[in-house]
Order: C-alpha cells, then structure tokens, then sequence
DNA sequence: CTGCATGCAAAGGTTTTGCAAAAAT
DNA sequence: ATTTTTGCAAAACCTTTGCATGCAG
C-alpha cells in the first residue's frame, strides 16, 4: 500500500502536478480504505487520523485518482458517488442486494466475451462496462 | 398507444389513485415518446403540444409510471434520470457511444442466463440488472 | 518568483417536498 | 364531505467552482 502511495506519487511528477502536504495525507488515507468508500467518507477517515484538510480537496484529489486509474467511482445510489481502489485489483463486476445494500464483487469471462461480441456486431469499439445485478441476499431472504 | 393510456388508467384505479386532468395530460405524451427523454423534456413536449402541467406533478407522475412498471428510468449522466416507456417492449440493455451518446438497444439471452447462474452462485434472488457497454460507435470512430 | 493547489463558502442543477388551494370520488 | 392532487416555491443534496491566500518547484 505504501508502494501505491508511490505509484500515485510518480504518476502525478510525471503529469506535472505537485506533492503537497493535502494530497499525501489524503492519498495515504485513501488508498488504505478498503471496500467502496464515499467521499464523505472519505473525508470522516481522515479526520479519525487526525488529518485536516478540506473536503473540496478530498473530491479534487479523488478526481485525480479516478482520471489516473488508481481508484473508481461509481454510481450505485442516485446522488452519491461510491469510490473503490483499483490498485493491484482485478476488474471485477458488481451483485448489490437490495435489503441490507451489500455489495458483493464478482467476475465472469464468459459475460465478458459475450459482450465483446455484442459491441462489436453493433459496430462499436468497447471501451469500458457497467454491470450491475441487484436481488436479495441469502441473509436478507432469511430475516 | 391509446391503450396503453387506458392500461395506466386501470392500474391507477386498481391501486386507489385518482384520474385527474394532470395525469391525463401527462400519460398521453409521455406514453408517446419515443427512444429516451427526460423529465425536462416530456415538460418541455407536454408545452408544445399545448399541456399546461406542474413540473412536480410530471415528476409524480413518471415516479407513479415507473412504480407501475410502465417506464424505466435510468441514470446514464450524473444527476439527469432518463425515462423509457416499456409498454410493450422487450427487456434490453444498452450501449451506448462515448463519443456522440448515441443510445443502442441489444438484447443477449446468453448473458441474462449468465446473469441468473452467477446470482444463485452467490446466494443472491436476483430482481433486476443493468448493463452499459461504453464505446464508441462506427460513425464516431470514422470522423 | 511563478503558478498550481488549498480552503472556504457560495453556486449549481436536478429532483423532492411542504403547504394551501383545487379537484376527484 | 373527505381525501387525494396540484402547483408554487423553497428545500435538499452531493458535488463543483470562484477567489484570495499559501505553498511547491
């Protein structure tokens, strides 16, 4: 994790941008968050760690996160932009359960292909995709 | 179409909810529109066709169609839901062209039975699904 | 030194909501 | 007569942005 911290911190030398203080203690922060985490949340982890800085930093630097690969965002909820780190994770799709919000991460090659196959008998160059299942879990079928 | 209205109209009465002129006005165009339009737009086409109606009631009343299972709304850009009359249509999902937006409809029963195998997989009853290929399409890739 | 980055607070923009008035059953 | 709906405008909401000040290179 450390060694991401430094991927980051390469990649913005290599962009031109700047290390400051800021975005260390919120790269730090955020590439240790494990799960999907929200901005706010984000924001409350620094604080635990007694780290101050401004929420309109913490949604500039996960932007720059996002635009280098390091993290994504998604929309699971209308409104609220969830964030995951890509660092070292394979792509993977997501199962939400619509009882308790659980989000439980799969991968399928065999979907993958198919929608490679998709794409392109519509003559389209396939650059990235969004899959989402939503049903209820085994524990929320239960309760 | 005209039947699609009165289907609507039987579904309100069925569930205790008033025919009122608003909602008249409102289901005629808006069973009427064609491909993906917004709730601005079903306003704005609610406007030219001479339909005098609170944007709220139109937001009531696409949340009332979509609760009923007459329209879908989707969230393809942050914060702007898009709607879709599925009267008579198929399930289908979309691809959709990072360049101009176009908006492609594919149908893949291959990958909705992958679908089901990977939610029981996991334990999940699974009750609805998204999925958007992002690519750019043949007439984008040629200028 | 020069200019990007920060923090604050205010803006942004769609969707939602409270409430009194109007309409439906 | 009662209860739902309407329409208006205000609220809500996360996220983004403008700007003056402060650091990085």
């Amino acid at each position: 994790m450390a060694t991401a911290v430094n991927d980051v911190l390469d990649y913005l030398r290599e962009q031109g941008l700047r290390s400051t203080e800021a975005r260390r203690r919120i790269l730090a922060v955020a590439l240790g968050m494990d799960d999907h985490f929200t901005a706010d949340g984000l924001l409350e982890a620094l604080r635990e760690a007694g780290q101050r800085v401004s929420r309109a930093s913490v949604y500039r630097t996960l932007a720059l996160l996002v635009d280098g690969g390091f993290v994504e965002s998604r929309e699971f909820q209308r409104g609220h932009l969830t964030y995951e780190v890509m660092v070292g994770q394979d792509h993977h799709d997501h199962l939400i359960c619509t009882g308790c919000e659980k989000i439980v991460e799969f991968e399928n090659d065999e979907i993958e292909r198919l929608q490679d196959d998709v794409a392109s008998a519509h003559g389209f160059d396939l650059q990235s995709h969004s899959l989402r299942l939503y049903g209820r879990c085994a524990d929320c079928r239960l309760a």
